[in-house]
DNA sequence: TTTGACAATGCAAGCGCTTACACATACTTT
DNA sequence: AAAGTATGTGTAAGCGCTTGCATTGTCAAA
């Protein structure tokens, strides 16, 4: 086993309150008011105080504080994977925001599963989230019902539903795809491949594909006869699904990807196949990654708000801390951008 | 019974200790000890604490468990951006890390700027941060003042010095970038334009500079002759960036970039001025990021280990904070990945 | 002057946990 | 059999802060 030692205290620990209290020649209640709600002391004192803090850079410790308090001006964060640029922006404007106005972002990753998410959420309540984003709406009851029970305040990112019991910030998934599945079928395909993110435990790529299948229908297509192969999060994979889309015997004219990366996989396979792209092959995204305007020919695909989320998440997480009460969901727009690589269907059969 | 208590904000509170402690039939002390220092209780006793705190779902209170023990299993990092998917990459490796070791990660993002990162730190250490992550070397004495006072572990990833202060996990830019320039040169190429992100407060940056110089002088090239831009990362930045210098009277045969960002910048530009590469125009990056194998022609570069130097980062901080000593810092190798874009360059003058 | 009302401050009780120390058993040694 | 040594557990003293309540001082109205 490991031998477990005496911890070194720290040689020089920081200020504490009573120095700062002495300092300023006033209780250590005082010194908490001038930090907490300084328009109850008087100014001069508070001038006082304000200065020995400054003298002794002093910063209230966080766990005492939170103890006493019950609150920590923290907020959580469990998103599925910070290594996906899309959450990557989000949570840095989230993180941005949020220190703005005094809170710190505690965060923890899923890596997509539900059952982890559990168990994150539980360590940041513990560790004093005062509030959680999460991202999506598809996980287990439980951990809506013990965010329930403890009165967190909650935004789910990345999706929007209007009357649902957490608040959300985003877009309808469904809806979204579906507009601009609508423009790949108008463009004349009727042969589409579709490759999905794993829809399980996961609405906003189940709806993006529902999306899809409700435009095929609307548009005469039968969404019984689409294929659809789900594929994790990667380039590799994304090419690896395109591949075998396009190598089979009756090959699509369109692939509808669910996000830009498996998108740009697919590019890839196009080009290794000598496809061109979009004269043979129309592709589509879904995000509008950074990568999707560097690509060649430029991805087709739907514009995500990335950043305005992660902040307008952060502002009505704070607000709802603040002041508990039930706030409306947010719906931001997304935006069909058009770039290279949708084209009219080949007139050939 | 009697009437509860106005609490503060949570309607129901999680379990405490003693509640635990009660189901078991035993002292709060034991309770803590079977989660602390499980060897020291007896094995039944513990079997009847550790069922208790799973049928309550009990979690020790962060604030109380860092107030009472004087460290908080938490480790900060400060990262000058999420957004930036090297930076991303290493710290989904960090956090996962740590995970494993039941250590929670809080990240502050101080955007480059070596003031704010200052302010951060001191959040982060009130919060309790029993250790810190930071990025380069670079940064005000006053920094490694306050984390030295402290003892605070720290390590500075991205930057590798065998005899720092503070010890390091990763590699030597200049070297690293010296010997790629190398290449370059070996190319034939006497004309080169660098662009780099901003160097002041950036070691990263400085050294990679730097090497280029060195390499620029022993391979015959006047080092004082070569023009530095420095912009900010991002694709358009370095488009711009190539584009002066491509636009210019006598435009270089090559472009080294400071990092891949910039490079994909670069590549754009020239598509859009025109410009063959490698035939025309030999353009280089560093990092190694996953656009750089999607770009058309593949980004020759410098491929840095992310994840791994996140791990061992946090592996490292782990095992300082569990016995604080010296430990040597960590050298990590990179490895030059040739691609599409490093050409010999055009005869013609 | 007396008396409220109010503003400014201090006092001290926790907040939920860890851990030094004390204590009670159960074995070993002499 | 007495004394020593482990071993397992309980007792209670904080950890550094916030905040309800008590106290003091001021000023305006009675």
């Amino acid at each position: 086993m490991q031998p477990e030692k005496t911890r070194k205290r720290r040689a020089f620990s920081a200020p504490k309150i009573d120095d700062v209290a002495e300092i300023a020649g006033v209780s250590t209640a005082t010194v908490s008011r001038c930090l907490n709600t300084p328009d109850v002391v008087s100014p001069d004192t508070r001038e006082r105080v304000m200065a020995a803090v400054t003298q002794l850079g002093y910063e209230p410790n966080f766990g005492a504080r939170v103890m006493a308090a019950k609150r920590s001006n923290t907020i959580g964060a469990i998103i599925p994977t910070m290594e996906n640029a899309i959450f990557a922006r989000c949570l840095q404007a989230f993180q941005e925001e949020l220190d703005r106005n005094d809170y710190t972002l505690l965060v923890a990753s899923s890596s997509y599963k539900t059952d982890m998410e559990k168990q994150q959420l539980r360590t940041l309540l513990a560790r004093g989230a005062d509030a959680m984003l999460l991202i999506g709406f598809a996980r287990d009851e439980e951990i809506y019902e013990m965010l329930e029970e403890r009165q967190v305040p909650t935004v789910v990112a990345w999706s929007y539903r209007a009357g649902s019991r957490v608040a959300s910030v985003g877009f309808d998934n469904k809806i979204a795809m579906r507009e601009f599945a609508d423009l790949v079928f108008k463009q004349g395909h009727r042969k589409i491949g579709v490759i999905s993110a794993p829809t399980a435990d996961n609405d906003r790529a189940s709806e993006r594909v529902a999306g899809i299948m409700e435009s095929a229908a609307a548009n005469g297509v039968d969404p019984s006869a689409i294929e659809i192969v789900e594929t994790k999060y990667s380039i590799d994979n994304g090419a690896r699904a395109a591949h075998a889309f396009l190598t089979s015997k009756v090959p699509p004219s369109a692939l509808i990807c669910g996000n830009d990366v498996l998108a740009i996989g697919a590019l890839k396979a196009a080009r290794e196949l000598q496809l061109r792209v979009p004269e043979d092959l129309s592709i589509t995204g879904f995000d509008d990654i950074e990568l999707a305007q560097i690509a060649d020919p430029g991805l087709t695909t739907v514009h995500v708000p990335h950043r305005e989320m992660g902040r307008r998440a952060a502002k009505l997480l704070i607000s709802l801390v603040e002041n508990p009460r039930h706030l409306p969901s947010e719906q931001l727009a997304t935006r069909i951008v058009k770039r290279g690589t949708l084209g009219p269907a080949p007139h050939s059969s």
